[in-house]
DNA sequence: ATTTGTTAGTGTATTTTGTACACATTCAGG
DNA sequence: CCTGAATGTGTACAAAATACACTAACAAAT
């Protein structure tokens, strides 16, 4: 069975934190779901996609966008399910996370979740914002979530800088054609400090990471400056940091 | 409660894989559990404590230790309290490594498992080994296990590189006074790669993580070498790696 | 007592990588 | 044509990684 399948079998169960409050209570043993960490990055800030709880406990709180896992279900797909019901379809960079169980996390009853950190570039998916409590919000404005979400998102972010100092995985968080610029404002927004210019660009050309399309910026006030794409052709000639 | 009281609260409960087989048919939904893998260092190898399958379908095969979550246990005291049924109390090193969800991963139905991977001195903790279906076993010899558990074991062995060069994690395999050979043959059996002797000294006696306790190997046919102890006093100057 | 086998302990020269840093260039806008 | 703002570029220095060989200390065998 395809994702979309799933999807479609699945599309009618359980759409609102309502109707998850009368599942995990129906249930006498573990609910199990998902919860997506939806990274993106915007104007040098790092984005998360968070939704309006309509959680009684957590009125005008925001949470990750979630949904309990089906029995006949993988875990990837659910995940990958939950992003795709909320963005438009593109590729999608997802990788699973940590799983949290604390016994009193979910007021609702015994609920352990599966985090998973989603990349995507901002511009590239349309928000299913009809359902408009979804939103952008800067990573460093998040103070207060429901449930456990801010511990996640915290860890979402420290998963997200090892892993960008071992893979490139930062740049699906950009466009397709993009300015070291922005690359330099986007690792230095995830690793929190300031990166020299010059010895930026020498080392992340060095990793070959990226190759120049000999376009330019347009629409700038200032010199335009070259724009470069993603090479996932490379072997990945190192695993070394940038920064 | 605590760890202790959680696990006297349950120790009639779920001993056998025939107990969690009629647990996970009685559940209508997903039944949860945890699955340990435990490594251990000895004789220049790294080991993995397993115990033979009473499953039928894994008859003769091995698996991780593992256990189903209680409904009012948290996921980490289920897996302090898998280990510690296990082996003696002492200081334990475990950590939450990855969550394994694939729908048809347990031939009795839906069971999601969360995998935690432990470091252990194996010479310190006494295997409750009456269970003598318990054993340690090279991790260059396990070629086939009960469920995905080998694939377990494989992300288990990549996350402790990683994290190995991150943090001074190994020590927590090493006894309480060790050479600094044995130190060399721990990161050079965990890494996979032949470790240059002097600038493998030179290097992590920079780091600082360990200190010379002014004693000397003993029963050993050769020239005697230094003993160190892990300083866990020290703040740690670096992240850099080993290696 | 001497020899043999085995591992400990040590330093330097070279290469590679990281870091600090300044000025001329290109465009848009006024 | 002047201003503001960001681009593009190279070099000198410091730090870290790497390659590499000989003497010392002990146990065991003779």
């Amino acid at each position: 069975m395809t994702v979309l399948e799933q999807i479609a079998m699945h599309n009618t169960l359980l759409k609102s934190n309502k109707t998850i409050q009368g599942e995990v209570k129906k249930n006498r043993g573990i609910t199990l779901s998902v919860d997506c960490n939806i990274f993106g990055f915007d104007k040098g800030k790092l984005k998360v996609l968070v939704i309006k709880s309509d959680y009684e406990a957590y009125k005008n709180q925001f949470s990750l966008i979630g949904d309990l896992v089906h029995p006949d279900e993988n875990i990837d797909s659910a995940a990958l399910r939950i992003l795709l019901e909320k963005t438009s379809l593109d590729t999608i960079y997802l990788e699973q996370v940590k799983t949290y169980g604390n016994v009193q996390r979910h007021p609702a009853g015994r609920v352990v979740t599966i985090a998973y950190c989603a990349l995507i570039n901002v511009n590239h998916h349309q928000l299913k914002i009809k359902d408009h409590e979804l939103q952008w919000v800067d990573y460093d404005d998040l103070k207060i979530m429901a449930f456990d979400h801010l511990q996640i998102i915290q860890d979402c972010k420290k998963w997200l800088q090892q892993k960008l100092l071992i893979e490139p995985i930062a740049f699906n968080l950009l466009p397709k054609k993009f300015s070291l610029r922005a690359v330099q404002e986007l690792y230095s927004a995830i690793l929190g400090e300031n990166l020299d210019r010059r010895n930026f660009r020498k080392k992340i050309l060095s990793l070959g990471y990226i190759v120049d399309i000999n376009q330019m910026e347009k629409d700038v006030t200032h010199r335009p400056g070259k724009l470069y794409k993603f090479d996932d052709n490379t072997t990945m000639q190192s695993t070394k940091a940038v920064g």
